[in-house]
DNA sequence: GTTGACTTTGTACCTAGGTACGGAGTCTAT
DNA sequence: ATAGACTCCGTACCTAGGTACAAAGTCAAC
C-alpha cells in the first residue's frame, strides 16, 4: 500500500479544517478509512484528490448534494457535462435576478436626489405601496 | 381610531402568511398590537404599508436585519440613499462572482466534447487537482 | 347553542454548510 | 514516563428566513 496520513495532515494538504473533513464524511462525500484498533485512522493519498474535486466543484457552484451525485455517477463524462450545463443555466438565472435587483436599486438611487430633504421622501413612500 | 383588521385579513391584504407576519413580529420588524382582554389583536391599516415596505425592501436585496435598521433610522432619506448605494455595490460584487463561475463552467463545458468517451475525462481529471 | 373558521402561544423543525467543544484516547519527542 | 500535540466521537450551535403544528381560546353564522 502507498503512503497514508492522519486527518490533520490531510486537512493541511488541501487547506480545509479537520472538522470540515469530518463533516464531509458524515455527508457521505468522502469515505472514512477503517480505524485500526487503538490507533488513528489513516487516509490514502487519493483522499487529497477527492477533497480537491469537492472543493473545485464547490467553486463551480455545485452544492454538496450535487457533488455527492456526481461521485455516485462514477465520474462519467457525459453525466458531468449534463449537470454542468444545467448548472450553467441556473447561474445565468441567478445572475439575471441580481441584474433586476441592480436595475431597481439604480433607479431608486437616481430618483432620490441627495438634496431631498422633505420629511417624507417620495422614494421611500413608493416602497410602502 | 381608523379601521382595523385581524392578522388573517392583514396577511391576505399583503399576500404573505400569518406565520410570516408573526415571524416578523418576533424579529422586531413590525409592532404587535395590544391584545384586548379576551379577544383577537387588531392591526391598523398602516400595518399594510409597513409590511409592503418590508416586502419591497426584500425585493431590493435587503436582509431582514438591514430592513430593521432602515426602520430604526426613522425613514431618513439620506440614510436610505447610503444603504442603497452600499447594497448596490454588494449586488455588483455578487454578480461578478457569478460571472466568474459562469466563465469557468462555460470553459469546462466547451473543453469537454460530447464525444469524449475515455474512461477518464481530462476535464474531470482537472477538477481533482 | 353548536359548528366551523379563525386566532393565540409556544415550540419544534427545515435547508445548507459548516463551526465549536468537551472528555477521553493516542502518539511522539525528550 | 510524561508533556504537548493530535485524534476520536458525539452533540450542540450558528445564520437566514421562514414553515409546521398542537392545544386552547374566540368569534360569527345558522
Amino acid at each position: 500500500m502507498g503512503k497514508t496520513m492522519t486527518i490533520g495532515k490531510l486537512a493541511n494538504a488541501v487547506g480545509i479544517s479537520v472538522e470540515t473533513i469530518r463533516f464531509y464524511q458524515r455527508q457521505g462525500l468522502i469515505a472514512q478509512p477503517e480505524k485500526p484498533l487503538n490507533g488513528f485512522r489513516q487516509y490514502p493519498v487519493s483522499a487529497i484528490a477527492r477533497l480537491k474535486f469537492i472543493i473545485n466543484a464547490k467553486g463551480l457552484g455545485f452544492t454538496l448534494n450535487e457533488i455527492r451525485s456526481l461521485e455516485n455517477l462514477s465520474y462519467g463524462c457525459r453525466a458531468f457535462h449534463n449537470l454542468a450545463t444545467v448548472k450553467l443555466e441556473a447561474i445565468k438565472n441567478e445572475k439575471s435576478n441580481l441584474q433586476k435587483i441592480e436595475d431597481k436599486l439604480k433607479d431608486i438611487i437616481e430618483s432620490c436626489s441627495p438634496d431631498c430633504e422633505q420629511e417624507r421622501c417620495a422614494v421611500i413612500e413608493k416602497l410602502h405601496s
